[in-house]
DNA sequence: GAGTGGTCTAGACCACCTT
DNA sequence: AGGTGGTCTAGACCACTCA
């Protein structure tokens, strides 16, 4: 019964200059935003609240919306509604920490769910990468992975059981490379990284509670031991305002 | 005069299990630039064109384009149409080549173009960067850059006057690094370069002739040399589509 | 000047989340 | 059960591109 967002007050100035009226709205929302009055985690007013009083239809405001989910500002959760994103976490390729450490060396609380793990026959493209015949059995694993609660990825880890038989056994909500290196002996010597924007394929978007089609960001990496086998083959799809990027090299003297 | 499209073939089955049918268009034309019928620059039928024969509004086939959009698989020309994407080029923020020597490795022609250089006064954001007092003047440089003449990016790069005082009156339409070496004595022993996923803001998007709102990659790369100083700070605001991040790693024994 | 995408309105019904 | 976002229709006018 209060007035209860001041995202309202938006009536645009009349004789302004500026551009789409969506943009104004984003502008406003984004505002409170960046000046802290909506603080991540907050739910916006629904869209037929925020038209209220405004002339303005459901579509316009809708576009606004959109607009900042692209920035990474705001999320949606499906048929919830709108929240404000939490800080992106940043991850460093070059270090050969886990995703467990660098969340929590963020000061924020990481967990990890597995959501499936069996052993299935290689699509013909995995086997490729593995060297195997088409159909040879590797383990599967999916794990959806939290970030103080909010799910901000997924991921579908492949491994060669003739380097790790009965994996499948142990309890896979910790660090996957701890496990291989203690019960199995292997070595990770190589890693290769490859990012690229994307859209959360609808499998992925309900396994994050979001909706299909919403920006993401592929992360596959490769592990490989000192023989060059290939150790872990690991396909992560992260939220795209959830994860940042960062490099740091120096010329080796 | 002709059949122009196959794509408005797409009436949906009737009786189909399937989603909503901005998801099934979706497809369609997925399918349709997978299997090769419509090659890299090729130009979509118009939204309009897309309605005819079928009962569908125009704003749910644009849904579909959005999605195709966000996936990188499409990019719209403002107001000109709708375009299929070129291939990504990969970048690796391990390799210290520039622009121009990696899209020509990768088989595609790069160019530069310099929209602007001058010196101007240091915002304090970047002022703290420089370590100068904020007003403090730095040379400034916005350039676009091309793959195969389709514009991929905007990038504006600060330079401390300090090191390279004249440095606006050479050309700067191709590396600049290679610039501040040869007429500078300049040498980069670090860099470090951060990455996150953005909407292209208004000012950006008008260069690169796309709309504003768009998807994009920021890319910031910070050169520092030997004593630490910073040598030269690049903002590159990419095409989402058109950049890939490589990076691969071994331990060093 | 014809055609394109960009913006906007004003409805409607649905599946699903929330309480 | 009521409210939310998700999908969809059927218009309209505008700014701009392109020939």
């Amino acid at each position: 019964m209060r007035a209860k967002n001041d995202l309202l007050q938006w009536t645009r100035s009349p004789g302004a200059v500026e551009g789409p009226q969506y943009l104004a709205l984003r502008d406003q929302i984004a505002l409170n935003i960046d000046m802290g009055k909506l603080a991540p985690g907050t739910r916006l007013p629904s869209e037929r609240q925020m038209q209220t009083g405004t002339g303005t239809a459901r579509g316009t405001i809708r576009e606004a919306l959109f607009q900042l989910e692209a920035e990474g500002l705001i999320y949606r959760r499906d048929r919830s509604g709108w929240y404000v994103s939490p800080p992106a976490v940043t991850y460093d390729p070059m270090r050969w920490a886990g995703f467990m450490t660098y969340v929590r060396e963020q000061g924020r609380m990481p967990s990890t769910e597995t959501l499936k793990k069996e052993t299935a026959p290689a699509p013909s493209a995995v086997a490729d990468i593995f060297r195997v015949s088409p159909g040879a059995p590797l383990h599967v694993i999916d794990r959806r992975r939290r970030i103080d609660d909010r799910a901000v990825l997924v991921e579908r880890i492949t491994v060669d059981p003739a380097l790790a038989p009965d994996l499948l056994s142990h309890s896979l909500d910790g660090s996957l490379t701890n496990i291989l290196t203690t019960h199995y002996g292997v070595t990770v010597t190589r890693n290769r990284v490859d990012m690229r924007p994307c859209a959360l394929t609808k499998e992925v978007a309900d396994a994050l509670g979001a909706k299909s089609g919403t920006p993401g960001l592929l992360v596959v990496r490769t592990s490989f031991d000192s023989q060059g086998r290939v150790v872990e083959y690991d396909q992560e799809y992260w939220r795209h305002d959830a994860i940042r990027v960062h490099v740091d090299l120096s010329v080796r003297p």
